[in-house]
DNA sequence: ATGATAATAGGAGATATCTCATAATGAGGT
DNA sequence: ACCTCATTATGAGATATCTCCTATTATCAT
C-alpha cells in the first residue's frame, strides 16, 4: 500500500478531483489521502478495525463475507465511486468483511478520526450515502433473489451478458463460480454445455459469445 | 385500509407518538397521518407508484419482490419501526415490490408530495435512514450469504431458533419455504427429518423444540 | 531456465432439492 | 351445515449441483 499527498493527486487527475471536491467539505478533504493498493492485495481486513472511509476512483476489488465456519462468499464487485467502510462509520458494521483489490486500485482515504463528525453533520453527503446504500441494497437484493429463483444456467447467461466485453467472457472461474454462489465444477459443466449448445466457443482460455440471441433468452427464461 | 387522524392516535399511543415526534420535523407530521391495514392487504403494490413513506407502528408484514417471470420472492419481514418506500423516496427503487399485511398492521403515513424536500434536508432524518439501510443491507445480506453457504437444515435449524416463542415453532409453512428459498416439499420433508431426529415434537400444526442444544449446532455447523 | 503455485479441465458417484400428483384436514363465508 | 379454498401431508422419480480425485496447463519469483 502507497500514500500519495492529496494536492500531488489532484494536479494529475483534475477531473476525479473536482468530482471529490463536490461531495465532500473541505474540512474533511484536508486530513484525506490517496491509497494505492496492488492486485490481490487487502484494503480491508475482515479480522481488523476500519480507519478510514475509502472512496474508490480506479481501478476493481471485491468483498469477501467471511462465516464461522471459514467459508468465504463473494458478495460484490466494487468499481469506480463505490464506497469502502462506509458501514462502519456509521457503526451499523458487526461482522466486518474483507475486501481484496483485484488489480491495482487508488482509492481516496477519509480519516474516520478527524473526519466522521463532519461528515455524519453534512446534509450533501448524507444524502448520497442514503442514495449509495439504498442502490447497494437493491443491486444486492437482485443479485441474490435470482440466485435463488432461476437456475445456474439462466443466472450464467446472464452475468456473462453483462460482464463480457467485445462477445468475449475472460473473467476468472474461480472468482465467476464464487460469486455465482456454485461450485467450480458446476460452472465448467455448464460452459461446456453453453459450448456444446452452439451458444460459446472456446479461443485459448477465453470463450466467445457466438449465439448470443439464445443466451439473452436463455437468461430471461426459467425454463 | 382505514385513515385515522394522527392526533386522534396521540391521543391513544403517546408513547409511540413521542418517539414519532423525536425523529421527524414538525412540519412533516402536520401532513401525516394513520393507517391501517388488515391482514393480507397490500400496504404497497409492484405495479403501483408509491406515494407515502411509510412507518410500521405495529403489526408485521413481508416484502416480496416480483420477477419477471412472474415467480415472487419473499425478501423481508418486516416489524415496528421498518420503513416502507424510503427507497421510493430517495429515489433509486426501479423495480417496486410487493409488501403484504401479515396480521393488522398500523402504520405512519408521511406524503412524498408535501414532505419529500423537508425530509431530505433534515440531517436527523438522513442521519436515521442511512443507518436504517446499512442496517437493512447487512441483514439482507446475511439472510443470503446464508443460503448459498449453508444447506437447508443448517438454515432451518437456525431460523426455528430465530423466530421461535416458549420454544414453539408455528410460522406458516408456505411463508418459511419461500422465504427460505426452497420447495414446500423440502420443507416438509426436511421438517421431518427433525422430527425423526428427536429435535421437535409435532403437537397439532405446531412443533415443539425438544432438544435446544442439538438445534444450536446444527445451526451453526456446516457438515 | 526451473521449480512452485495457481488456474483450468474433466471423471465418477453421491445427495440435496425440485417437480408433479394426490389426499386429507382446517378455516371462513353464505 | 355445507361448500370452497388454503394449508398440511406424503410418495415417486428426476436432476441440478456438490464433493473428492487427478491431470494438464499457465504464471511467477528465484
Amino acid at each position: 500500500m502507497e500514500k500519495i499527498n492529496l494536492e500531488d493527486y489532484a494536479k494529475n487527475f483534475e477531473d476525479i478531483y473536482n468530482d471529490i471536491q463536490k461531495n465532500f467539505p473541505k474540512a474533511v478533504l484536508h486530513q484525506a489521502f490517496i491509497c494505492k493498493f496492488s492486485s490481490n492485495e487487502y484494503i480491508v481486513r475482515f479480522d481488523e478495525e476500519v480507519q478510514y472511509l475509502f472512496l474508490l476512483l480506479e481501478g476493481r476489488a471485491k468483498i469477501y463475507l467471511v462465516h464461522e465456519n471459514g467459508k468465504r462468499a463473494l458478495i460484490q464487485f466494487l468499481k469506480k465511486d463505490d464506497f469502502i467502510g462506509e458501514l462502519s462509520l456509521i457503526e451499523v458494521e458487526k461482522n466486518l468483511k474483507d475486501v481484496v483489490a483485484i488489480n491495482d486500485c487508488t482509492c481516496l482515504a477519509v480519516p474516520f478520526a478527524s473526519s466522521k463528525e463532519h461528515l455524519l453533520n453534512d446534509n450533501l453527503f448524507l444524502h448520497n450515502l442514503s442514495k449509495y446504500l439504498g442502490e447497494k441494497l437493491l443491486k444486492r437484493t437482485d443479485h441474490y433473489t435470482d440466485m435463488q429463483d432461476y437456475e445456474f444456467k439462466n443466472r450464467l447467461a446472464k452475468y456473462i451478458l453483462q460482464i463480457q466485453n467485445d462477445g468475449c467472457f475472460q473473467e476468472k472461474h474461480s472468482e465467476t463460480a464464487e460469486y455465482m454462489g456454485v461450485s467450480y465444477r458446476h460452472l465448467l459443466y455448464t460452459l461446456n454445455q453453453f459450448h456444446e449448445d452452439g451458444l460459446l466457443e472456446k479461443k485459448g482460455r477465453k470463450y466467445i459469445i457466438i449465439n448470443e440471441e439464445k443466451l439473452e433468452r436463455l437468461s430471461l427464461k426459467k425454463d
